[in-house]
RNA sequence: CGAGUAGCACAGAUGAUCGCGCCGCAAGGUGAGGAAAGUCCGGGCUAUACAGGGCAGGGUGCCGGAUAACGUCCGGCGGGGGUGACCCCAGGGAAAGUGCAACAGAAAAGAAACCGCCGCGUAAGCGGUAAGGGUGGAAUGGCAGUGUAAGAGACUACCGCAUCGCCGGUAACGGAGAUGGCUGUGUAAACCCCACUCAUAGCAAGACCGGAUAGGGAGCAAUACGGCGGCCCGUCGUGCUUCCGGGUUGGUUGCGUUUUCGAUGUGAAAGCAUCGAAAGGAGCUGCCUGGUAACAGGUAGUCAAGAAAGAUGAUCAUCAGAUACAGAACCCGGCUUAUAGUGUUACUCAUAAA
């Protein structure tokens, strides 16, 4: 698998528990009252992703469900991102009940605080793009 | 119509836009559950070299049947509950032995007199007595009568119990009878005994490919060490154990109806896709036959989730409204537990009517 394959994958992801641990212990950290979010630099150019709901948020359904909207929301706002970052983005236990319009404002809310868009007049209020 | 009992089915649908896994060059196809859960049983599959014998250990436990198998299912029997439909039961053995029975109670298993009752005695008390009271989960058959100083299976009828044969039933068991006399409480989800039964580990099993690599010291060695399910016998094999240091932990497969054959398409080929046929299957659905049933046989149709930081989602609209419990991880058969709401079948009770 060559690194340019790897590139038009849709939405890459942190696969290995040491590549976790290294965002972790070198990354820089956010947080509001839905999710912590981690970045460190990859020297690469393009993003990967890894989404974190620990078994205290709750039972493997909502777990599934959180991790699905989470990375609705980045795959639908991806090209406002700059490129060549670890993300992760870990889910506190108030994620439970939320729907995707609480859980993209919030996302968006972290990525804008660590200032990972490219513009910030362009980052938009809702998770999803209209027909814009 | 009301209250209830037992069972079955469904588990939002449709459309639009964006997006994901797998198969495919592409077009396109396909993509979570009734419990996918708990991991409590059973089986397949894989590995351990399935030689053998003994011991230890686990499981099951009324009877008959079903099944690949089960602790499951079906049909009976017995006991208990409910007016009833129906529901519940770890339901073998307590006369093989051992243990335990707290508190209360006089006494808890070869015995016992606390109150009471009766007799004797002036009285203290002595003797008789298990009918009554009280304690307890449980007190040495129940109840009525005879009897007696008062009492007692001491005696009698009925019920219960034990033994014997008879009748019905494959059997558990049921029925009627005779005899015995009232003799030995409970607990085996205590040890135990009896009968039947069980090898262990699990897909991170296992198989293949590729990469990396570095050894050194010490000890014991055929009376040794290791394998053969926990131990022993026995048997098979030949170096083994330990300390220090270093390195790796990637891919394919297993994996989803399987195998074979033929045709067509594509391709250099391997292959892949589509269609058809045959065989195999402990998958699913319908029908027929047998059976009370579980189920069996036959027949027709159908059988496309296979991920690996782990795919099924998001938004909007419509339907009168609402969405519970919950996410495949090797595969099947069960059990148990969680569950909003809807539909449906059969039956019971009560009321009314006839």
């Amino acid at each position: 698998m060559t690194e340019e394959l790897r590139g038009l994958h849709p939405q890459p992801s942190i696969k290995k528990a040491a590549e976790f641990r290294t965002v972790y212990s070198k990354g820089t950290s956010a947080a509001n009252h839905l999710f912590v979010m981690y970045k460190h630099e990859n020297g690469l150019d393009y993003n990967r992703i890894g989404i974190s709901v620990s078994k205290k948020v709750g039972n493997s359904v909502v777990r599934h469900r959180i991790k699905r909207l989470v990375r609705e929301c980045l795959r639908l706002n991806g090209t406002m991102f700059n490129t060549g970052l670890d993300i992760i983005v870990i889910a506190r236990g108030a994620a439970k009940d939320k729907g995707q319009e609480d859980v993209s404002k919030a996302v968006m809310h972290l990525a804008k605080k660590m200032s990972l868009l490219v513009s910030v007049e362009n980052a938009p209020q809702n998770g999803h793009l209209d027909e814009a």
